[in-house]
RNA sequence: GCCGACGUAGCACAGCGGUAGUGCAACCGAUUCGUAAUCGGUAGGUCGGGAGUUCGAUUCUCCCCGUCGGCACCA
């Protein structure tokens, strides 16, 4: 005798189960129209489930935010039906919705290419246009195990087998066609739509474990309507003009080659933008109490074996070696990070409590021979910079110390042009070092850390470094890839290895607790993300070139260069421009390169000693004294952390 | 590292068994023009590297390097 209450709070007495599709009908033939799925109880069902209980239900149309999940899922399994149908023999596994649409992942001994998809996609719509109803059978392990082994489907088997025992397995079909799924699907095929497409094709391990065979997996983006789905490409279209790599060369930024993979050429206008950044992080260290100290690029593998990082990482370090005979039996690694040199520091002399916690920063120039497939641009590299600080503290002083880190890192985004972030908490791996008392003591300690920040993050579990647990503060490019700048990590095992001592307040010799940060994570990374978060268009503060000087006729030369020289001795990033080209050539040039200011200087100017500023890619132009001029530009470019408060 | 695709002038691309072209950029000349592309000319490539097939390879095959898209990795 279920009773139906519904989002308006009305409620609906049955005498006996009814399915979601007959409480529809009983509201009315619009509703019975646009619903593809319910939710129960919150938790999202087919239709044709039948309601036993009293309920909360809630339809799902088109319109419905989960409506966009159902879609994708559903593509999922049409493609994979598409796909046997085509491709005899193919065998399949999985296939979820994803973020923008979904995949499914085949077992076929020729991998998938992009030129399969016209028929794919022809044969998913005649599918979509059968309009199917979605049938769900719930079946014992023993009845699926013998379904899927008949079929030869044996990495189903395999999924099948490896479902805890209690799990309720359900098979789902549409037409002829059936899959293991949990569901829950929409009422038929039909309810997919137009709005697909199949995007790439790519390899990816059998349940993510590298040991497994490679499986070819096509990729897929589908959308409620057409309109959506061109929205989407657009996007895509959009975000690939802004792309690091596109724009480093367009604007001269850096280059990369052969000869040392994985290393950036930073060309005078990336270091500009580089030294800006590396400028105003300075500042910021200085003002929240960073020592800022360097320590050596080459180091004996001694202290790496000493910190553990050469069990685990070895492969992953670049060796020098020297042709000296006596230097031979030497082994040296270019530091992969910086923290055993910075424990070094610690370590010279004797520490007080007083001097706790004690935050030593680094530019620290860093190598690690990252496997050839993981290259991106700038983003993931060889060599690269990390604005790295270790914070020797008690362990009392972990929560206080966080409070401020997050404090600094959140001002800096903001600054930069990030005010959002996502915090991921990642927790003990499966490979570590320290015993799991020390573990339970530094993940409470980060996770008491983070209540009294006010720090929302989501559990990402056995992802933490070999040494401790960590949050990691993630970013988005432009292509609406993830990645890892910030972090913080609490870290008991790294001062016991390299024996570092405090003496404490009742004179006992304590280890302090290390908190290794960093902010940015690291320059060449963050840049590539600046690059792409404005599109090249900086903002004054860090833009490569600021202000260019351009002449309208050879009179004005001389005038623009005397500017030009000027600005930059008053610190501004100037040059003038006295090609032989008419202003509308030059105005476009500089538009085109993202240049911000460009001042305009004919006869007039050059006789008035004025200045035309013009703020690219505007049109509006304001003409000032020249000493007016340069104060404006002076007050403009003044970065985030000088400018006066009001 | 794994799967797949790609690599032609500084950049963006075309070509495809008979030793290479277009646009922009560069260089030279003319023009001195007041805010979204002035005109003319010149030069530039061992077609990523190596091997093989062929009378002949940028084009076909194999190996290597690099890049791109994923996967795996990320102290």
């Amino acid at each position: 005798m279920p009773t139906i209450t519904l989002p308006d709070g009305s409620q609906r007495p049955f005498d006996a189960p009814v399915t979601g599709t007959t409480v529809a009908a009983s509201i009315g033939p619009g509703l019975a129209k646009a619903a593809i799925a319910m939710a129960v109880d919150g938790a999202l069902r087919d239709l044709s489930e039948e309601i036993a209980a009293d309920a909360a239900l809630r339809f799902i149309t088109r319109r419905d935010p989960e409506a966009l999940e159902l879609i994708r899922h559903d593509c999922a399994h049409v493609l994979a039906e598409a796909v046997q149908e085509l491709f005899p023999g193919t065998q399949v596994t999985i296939g979820p919705s994803i973020e923008n649409g979904f995949y499914y992942d085949f077992h076929r001994n020729q991998p998938f290419t992009p030129e399969d998809f016209p028929a794919i996609e022809a044969k998913m719509r005649e599918i979509i246009a059968r309009g199917a109803p979605f049938a769900r059978q719930v079946v014992t392990r023993d009845e699926a195990i013998a379904l899927f082994r008949a079929k030869g489907e044996n990495f189903k088997v395999e999924l099948v087998e490896s479902l805890a025992a209690d799990q309720v397995i359900s098979l789902y079909s549409q037409g002829q066609w059936t899959d293991l799924c949990r569901g829950p699907h929409m009422r038929n095929t039909a309810d997919i739509g137009p709005a697909f497409k199949l995007m790439k094709v790519a390899g990816a391990y059998w349940r993510g474990d590298h040991r497994n065979p490679v499986l070819s997996r096509i990729y897929g983006t589908a959308w409620r309507d057409q309109k959506e789905l061109d929205a989407y490409l657009h996007q895509l279209e959009e975000a690939e003009r802004r792309d690091h790599r596109r724009l480093g060369k367009e604007m001269h930024l850096f280059h990369m080659q052969e000869e040392s993979t994985g290393n950036v050429f930073w060309h005078p206008n990336g270091w500009r933008l580089y030294r800006a950044l590396e400028d105003y992080m300075r500042r910021r260290l200085d003002a929240a109490g960073y020592q800022e100290v360097r320590t050596p690029q080459v180091v004996d593998r001694r202290l790496w074996e000493a910190s553990g990082h050469w069990e685990k990482f070895r492969a992953n370090m670049f060796l020098a070696s020297v042709e000296d005979k006596d230097e031979a039996h030497r082994i040296n690694a270019l530091k992969p990070m910086n923290c055993p040199c910075h424990v070094q520091i610690f370590n010279q002399g004797i520490r007080s409590y007083r001097d706790l916690p004690l935050r030593m920063a680094e530019v620290g120039a860093c190598h690690r021979y990252e496997p050839s497939g993981a290259l991106h641009g700038i983003m993931r590299v060889r060599g690269f910079t990390q604005d790295d600080a270790h914070i020797f503290c008690e362990e009392d002083q972990i929560a206080a110390e966080t409070v401020k880190f997050v404090a600094l890192l959140s001002s800096i985004y903001r600054d930069l042009g990030f005010p959002e972030f996502r915090v991921k908490f990642s927790d003990r791996p499966a490979v570590r070092a320290g015993d799991d008392a020390t573990w339970d003591r530094a993940e409470g300690a980060l996770k008491s850390a983070c209540a009294t920040a006010g720090v929302d993050y989501v559990l990402n579990p056995g992802e933490g470094a070999f040494y401790g647990p960590k949050l990691e503060f993630v970013l988005r490019d432009a292509i609406g890839r993830d990645w890892q700048c910030g972090t913080l990590q609490v870290d008991f095992v790294l001062p016991e290895r390299l024996d570092a001592l405090y003496t404490a307040e009742d004179g006992t010799r304590r280890r302090p607790v290390m908190l290794h940060r960093a902010i940015l994570g690291s320059f060449e990374r963050f840049i590539g993300m600046l690059i792409e978060q404005y599109a090249g268009r900086f903002p004054l503060w860090m833009a490569p070139r600021q202000v260019v000087v351009a002449s309208i006729v050879d009179d004005a030369a001389d005038y623009a260069r005397e500017v030009a020289a000027l600005l930059t001795a008053r610190g501004i990033r100037a040059e003038a421009d006295t090609r032989n080209e008419k202003i509308n050539r030059k105005v476009v040039d500089h538009i085109e390169t993202n240049v911000p200011i460009l001042a305009v200087v004919g006869r007039r100017e050059a006789e008035e000693r004025s200045l035309v500023l013009r703020r690219l890619p505007g049109r509006e132009q304001q003409t000032l004294p020249l000493e007016d001029a340069v104060a404006t530009l002076l007050r403009e470019a003044t970065p985030p952390d000088l400018l006066s408060q009001p």
